[in-house]
RNA sequence: GGGAUCAUAGCUCAGCUGGGAGAGCAUCUGCCUUACAAGCAGAGGGUCAUAGGUUCGAGCCCUAUUGGUCCCACCA
C-alpha cells in the first residue's frame, strides 16, 4: 500500500531506537512531495460540494520569501486546510506578479553590469531578456512557498503577465475606454527620475526631511517696490510663471494684477490672487511653478498661466537655461541660490522641515511633472465599491479596517496607469502616424480605420496593479465564461496586510464590481507587519530581518508557522524573535513525544476505534469530553478567523490536559498486567483523543501531524484529507468532567502541601480521603488509581470517618472532602498553622465577596437567575470549607 | 491638521456578546519519576495608562486627558 507515506520508515526507526526529539528536516520535504504526488492540493469544479476559494496575493517574481510572505501564506494555508478537511472543495490559487518597476530595475541593473543599455538592445531584445530572467528566477519564490507547507493548487499557478491575464487586461482597458472611464490627458503626475517613469499617487511615500526655506525678494516691474516670498525649492524658479497672494490679504491687495521681475531669468510674471495661498503662512506670497508642483499646476489652470518645464526626465535642467543645463536638481539649487545672493535677491535662509514625496520602490524624491498619461476615472468606480462594503457584501476582519478603505475611496483621485516601462502589459492603444488617428483595441496589429495604414502601439505599459486588480477573476478564466468562474467566484477570503489596502484590495473591489458585477471576495482578513524583537520593521538596510528559510532549517516549518500565528490578533503587528520559535518547537516536540508514548504502548494487533469499549473510566470520558468541546470551540474560532485563539486552545489542551494530566492518569492502567479491560479502554481513548487533537492541529502544523497520523493508524491515507473533528453529543460527559476536576483539585492540593512542607517526591505517603458524601467517596474510589503517580501516594483510603487516621496527619480541605496524609516527623506545627491560617483568610475573602453580591438587592433582582444561583452555590461551598479549615486549626 | 489604533505581570502579547485577571519567555524552589531536561512539580509577580460616566456588576461600553505607533493631508 503506497498510501501512508512513511509508515515503514518510522516504525522501523522506532523499533530500532526511538528518536527522543522530533526532527523536522527528515520528514518535511518527503511529506510535501507525497502530497504533491497525490494531488491533494488540486481542486476541481465539483457541484456536489461547496467551494471555498482563496487567491494568493501574488508575490513579486523578484522577491525572496520574507516573514511577511510567511505570515500571509501560513494564514491562508490554515484556512484552506481547515476548509478542505471540513469537506469544502477548497481551492487556493497561487501565482506570481510581474512587478513592472521592480523587475525592470533589476534587469536594467544587471545589464549595466554588462555595459548594455535598454536602447542598445531595443524593446524586443529587452523583453527577451526579461522573460529569460523570469524563467530563471521567477520560480524561486514558489519553491520557497512550498517549504512552508503551502497547500496551493500548483496546477493552476498563474502569472500576472501570462496570456490569460493579458487578455483580461486588454478586455478591461478597451471596455473602460469605450465607456469613457479610461482617458489620456496632460496632467501633473508623480515622476520618478530614477525609475524614469510616472507612478500613481498611492505609490508615493512621504518622508519628513530637514530642508531650508529660502526667502527671496522679487522686484515689481513698475519699480514701485518689491515683495518677499519663501520657497523650499529655489531651482524651480526657472519655471515660475506667476506669484500668488490671497485675495483677502490686505497687505498685497494693491499689487494684484501688477507684474514682478523674476530674478536671474528676468522674465516678467503676473501677481495673481488665489485662495490657495494662506495668509498666515510664510510671507503670504507664493511663487507659482505650474510644471513642477501639483498645487501650482492647479493655480496655473485657474489663471491660465503658461507651463514651463525646466527639467529633463532624469531631473536635470534643460538646455533652455544654458547656465544650469545638465545640472541635476540639487546642483542647480546650490548654483541658483548663489546667483540669487549675488543678485541681492536672497533675503535669508531658514531651517524648515517638510514632507517630501519619494518613490516607493527606490525612494528617490519624486519630481512632479506635467506629461501626457493614461488615467482611470475614479469617481463612478468608487461608489459601488464603497456601497458594497457598507452593505456588508464584503467584510473586513478586523472590522475597523473598513474605515481605512472608505477613507481611501472617498478621497480618491484619478488613477495614473501608464508607465514609461517596457516590462508589463503594453497599452492597447494604437496611433496612425499618417493621419493622427488613435484606436483602442484588443487587436495586437491594429489598422488605421481612416487610412488603412498599420498603426503604432502606445509604447507605455500599465501599472502593475492594473493587472493585479483583476487577479481574483482573471485567474479563473475571465473574460471567458468558464466553469471555474461560475463555481469558484466570488472567492471566499482574501488574506493580506493592511499596507496594501489602497494598492490592491480597493482596486480589486471596484474592478470586480465593474467587470463581473460581483464583489471579488466575501471577507478580507487583514494582518499586520512582522517586526523584529524591538518592534522595528524588518529591512535589508537595518540587517534585522530574520529569514524564514533559516527558521525552517533550524526549527522546522511547523514551528515557524505556529510562531507566526500564536499570541497575535488580526490586524496587529507582531514581534518575531527566536525565543518564540523555540517555544513552538518545544510544543512540536511535546506532540511528538506524547505520540511516541502512545505508539510504544500500542499492541501489535492495534486498536479498533470504531467500537467504544465498555470499560471507559471517568478519566477516559473526561478527556473524550474535553476534546469534544475543544473541537467545537476551535471550529467556532476558526469560523470567526480567530486563528491565534484557536491555536492557544489546542496548545493548552494537548500540553496541559492531555499530556500533563491524562497520560499520567492512564499510566497505572497501561503498566498493569491484569487490567486488560482498563488497558483497552485507555488505549482506545489515547488514540481517539490524539487523532482528534492532531486533526485540529493539522492546519497549523501540517508536517508533524501528518507524520504521526500516518504512523499511528493505517485506515486513512493522509490527515490532510481526513474529516475535521466535529462535536458529538455522544462524547459529552458532564458528570465525568466534574468528577475529574474534583480529583485534579485534590491532587493539586496534595502537591501543594507536600511542596510547602518540603516533602521529597521519593517519600510516598498513605492518602486518606474523608467525606460524608457518598457520591464524593465514589468519585475518589474510582479516581484513586491516579494518586500513586500523580500525588505520590503509597496507598489510598477513601472513608466516611476518621477511623485509622493518625492524630498528627496533615490535612487539606477541598470542597466536600478532607484529605489527610501522615508525615509524622516532617510535620511542623507552626508552619502547618500558618498554612491553614492563610487558607482561612482566603476563604473568608471569597465569602465576603460572594455574600456581598448576594446581599445586594439590585444584584438579586437584575442579574440573570443563573448568575445568582452560581454565586449562592459558591457561597455554600466556601462556607463549608471554612468550617472544616477552622476545625483543623482547632485541632492544632 | 484629519483619521485609525494601542496602553494588561520584568519582557512579548492574548483576553470571544461586560459576570471571580491569562499564556509564553524570564525569575525563584525542588526533581534525570522508564514519552519528553526542548521535560516534570510548585512559587512569586498586575491600582488592566489617568479622570469621570453608564451598569447590580467594567480590562471590556461612553466621554475627556496623557503617552506611543501607523495612515492620510496642497500649506509654498
Amino acid at each position: 500500500m503506497d498510501t501512508c507515506i512513511k509508515k515503514a520508515s518510522l516504525t522501523e526507526e522506532m523499533s530500532k531506537e526511538l528518536a527522543k526529539t522530533y526532527d523536522p528536516k527528515s520528514i518535511e520535504d518527503r511529506i510535501y512531495k507525497n502530497w504533491m504526488d497525490k494531488k491533494y492540493f488540486h481542486a476541481e469544479v465539483d457541484r456536489s460540494k461547496k467551494p471555498f476559494t482563496i487567491v494568493m496575493p501574488p508575490p513579486n517574481i523578484t522577491g525572496q520569501l520574507h516573514m511577511g510572505h510567511a505570515l500571509d501564506n501560513t494564514m491562508q494555508d490554515i484556512l484552506i486546510r481547515y476548509k478542505r478537511m471540513q469537506g469544502f472543495e477548497a481551492l487556493w490559487l497561487p501565482g506570481t506578479d510581474h512587478a513592472s518597476i521592480a523587475t525592470e530595475a533589476k534587469i536594467v541593473e544587471k545589464m549595466s553590469e554588462e555595459g548594455v543599455t535598454k536602447d542598445d538592445i531595443g524593446r524586443d531584445g529587452f523583453l527577451e531578456r526579461a522573460w529569460e530572467w523570469k524563467r530563471q528566477y521567477g520560480g524561486r519564490i514558489v519553491s520557497q512557498l512550498k517549504k512552508i507547507g503551502s497547500s496551493c493548487d500548483w496546477d493552476r499557478e498563474r502569472f500576472t503577465m501570462d496570456e490569460g491575464c493579458n487578455d483580461a487586461v486588454k478586455e478591461v482597458f478597451v471596455n473602460m475606454y469605450n465607456k469613457g472611464w479610461i482617458y489620456k490627458g496632460e496632467r501633473i503626475i508623480n515622476w520618478c527620475p530614477h525609475c524614469l517613469t510616472s507612478i500613481s499617487d498611492a505609490e508615493v511615500e512621504y518622508e519628513d526631511q530637514a530642508g531650508k526655506f529660502w526667502h527671496l525678494r522679487y522686484k515689481l516691474a513698475d519699480g514701485s517696490g518689491s515683495v518677499e516670498l519663501a520657497t523650499t525649492r529655489p531651482e524651480t524658479l526657472l519655471g515660475d510663471t506667476a506669484i500668488a497672494v490671497n485675495p483677502n490679504d490686505d497687505r498685497y491687495k494693491s499689487i494684484i494684477g501688477k507684474t514682478v521681475i523674476l530674478p536671474i531669468v528676468g522674465r516678467e510674471i503676473p501677481v495673481v490672487a488665489d485662495d490657495y495661498v494662506g495668509i498666515d503662512f510664510g510671507t503670504g506670497v507664493v511663487k507659482i511653478t505650474p510644471a513642477h508642483d501639483p498645487n501650482d499646476f492647479e493655480v496655473g489652470l485657474r489663471h491660465n498661466l503658461p507651463i514651463i518645464n525646466v527639467m529633463t526626465d532624469d531631473a536635470r535642467i534643460t538646455e533652455d537655461y544654458p547656465k544650469y543645463a545638465g545640472m541635476d536638481r540639487y546642483e542647480a539649487r546650490a548654483q541658483i541660490v548663489k546667483d540669487l545672493e549675488a543678485e541681492g535677491a536672497l533675503v535669508k535662509i531658514e531651517d524648515h522641515d517638510h514632507n517630501v514625496g519619494t518613490c516607493y520602490r527606490c525612494h528617490t524624491t519624486i519630481e512632479p511633472r506635467v506629461s501626457k498619461q493614461w488615467f482611470v476615472k475614479m469617481e463612478e468606480l468608487a461608489k459601488p465599491a464603497i456601497e458594497a462594503v457598507k452593505k456588508g457584501d464584503t467584510k473586513f476582519v478586523p472590522g475597523y479596517f473598513d474605515k481605512t478603505y472608505f477613507h481611501w475611496l472617498e478621497n480618491i483621485r484619478d488613477w495614473c496607469i501608464s508607465r514609461q516601462l517596457w516590462w508589463g502589459h503594453q497599452i492597447p492603444a494604437f496611433y496612425c502616424d499618417d493621419c493622427g488617428e488613435m484606436t483602442v483595441t484588443k487587436d495586437d496589429h491594429a489598422v488605421c480605420p481612416k487610412c488603412g495604414k498599420e498603426m503604432r502601439q502606445d509604447p507605455d505599459t500599465l501599472d502593475t496593479w492594473f493587472s493585479s486588480a483583476l487577479w481574483p477573476f482573471s485567474t479563473l478564466g475571465w473574460p471567458k465564461a468558464t466553469e471555474e468562474m461560475d463555481y469558484f467566484y466570488p472567492t471566499s477570503t482574501l488574506v493580506t496586510g493592511y499596507d496594501i489596502i489602497p494598492f490592491w484590495v480597493m482596486r480589486m473591489m471596484f474592478s470586480g464590481l465593474e467587470h463581473t458585477g460581483k464583489v471579488p471576495f466575501d471577507t478580507v482578513l487583514i494582518h499586520g507587519l512582522v517586526r523584529d524583537s524591538q518592534g522595528r520593521k524588518m529591512s535589508k538596510s537595518l540587517g534585522n530581518g530574520i529569514d524564514p528559510l533559516e527558521v525552517i532549517d533550524k526549527y522546522g516549518a511547523d514551528a515557524l508557522r505556529f510562531t507566526l500565528i500564536t499570541g497575535n490578533a488580526p490586524g496587529n503587528d507582531m514581534r518575531f524573535y527566536w525565543e518564540r520559535v523555540e517555544a513552538s518547537r518545544n510544543f512540536a516536540n511535546k506532540v511528538w513525544n506524547a505520540s511516541r508514548f502512545i505508539m510504544m504502548n500500542m499492541p501489535e494487533e492495534g486498536i479498533d476505534l470504531n467500537v467504544k469499549p465498555a470499560g471507559l473510566t471517568a478519566a477516559d470520558k473526561w478527556i473524550l469530553s474535553k476534546v469534544n468541546t475543544l473541537s467545537r470551540d476551535v471550529t467556532e474560532n476558526l469560523d470567526k478567523y480567530e486563528l491565534g485563539i484557536a491555536a492557544d486552545k489546542i496548545y493548552e489542551f494537548v500540553w496541559d490536559e492531555f499530556c500533563d494530566w491524562y497520560i499520567e492518569m492512564v499510566k497505572p492502567r497501561l503498566y498493569s498486567t491484569d487490567d486488560t479491560e482498563g488497558k483497552k479502554a485507555a488505549l482506545y481513548t489515547l488514540k481517539t483523543v490524539l487523532i482528534s487533537a492532531l486533526k485540529l492541529l493539522h492546519p497549523y502544523m501540517p508536517f508533524i501531524t501528518e507524520e504521526i497520523f500516518c504512523t499511528l493508524q493505517s485506515e486513512e491515507e493522509s490527515i490532510m484529507i481526513s474529516d475535521w473533528p466535529e462535536f458529538t453529543p455522544d462524547n459529552a460527559y458532564v458528570k465525568e468532567e466534574q468528577d475529574i476536576e474534583r480529583i485534579k483539585e485534590a491532587v493539586r492540593s496534595i502537591r501543594n502541601v507536600r511542596t510547602s512542607m518540603n516533602v521529597a517526591p521519593s517519600k510516598k505517603a498513605t492518602v486518606y480521603v474523608v467525606s460524608d458524601n457518598e457520591a464524593v467517596r465514589e468519585t475518589f474510589e474510582k479516581g484513586s488509581l491516579f494518586f500513586g503517580t500523580l500525588a505520590y501516594a503509597s496507598e489510598v483510603s477513601v472513608q466516611s470517618d476518621m477511623t485509622g487516621i493518625p492524630e498528627d496527619a496533615v490535612s487539606v480541605v477541598i470542597p466536600e472532602a478532607n484529605i489527610y496524609m501522615p508525615f509524622a516527623e516532617l510535620v511542623d506545627i507552626a508552619k502547618e498553622t500558618e498554612r491553614l491560617k492563610k487558607e482561612e483568610e482566603r476563604l473568608q475573602g471569597e465569602i465576603k465577596r460572594a455574600s456581598g453580591m448576594l446581599s445586594n438587592e439590585k444584584f438579586i433582582s437584575k442579574a440573570p437567575e443563573a448568575k445568582v444561583q452560581e454565586e449562592k452555590a459558591k457561597l455554600a461551598k466556601y462556607e463549608q470549607m471554612l468550617e472544616e479549615v477552622r476545625k483543623q486549626l482547632a485541632k492544632l
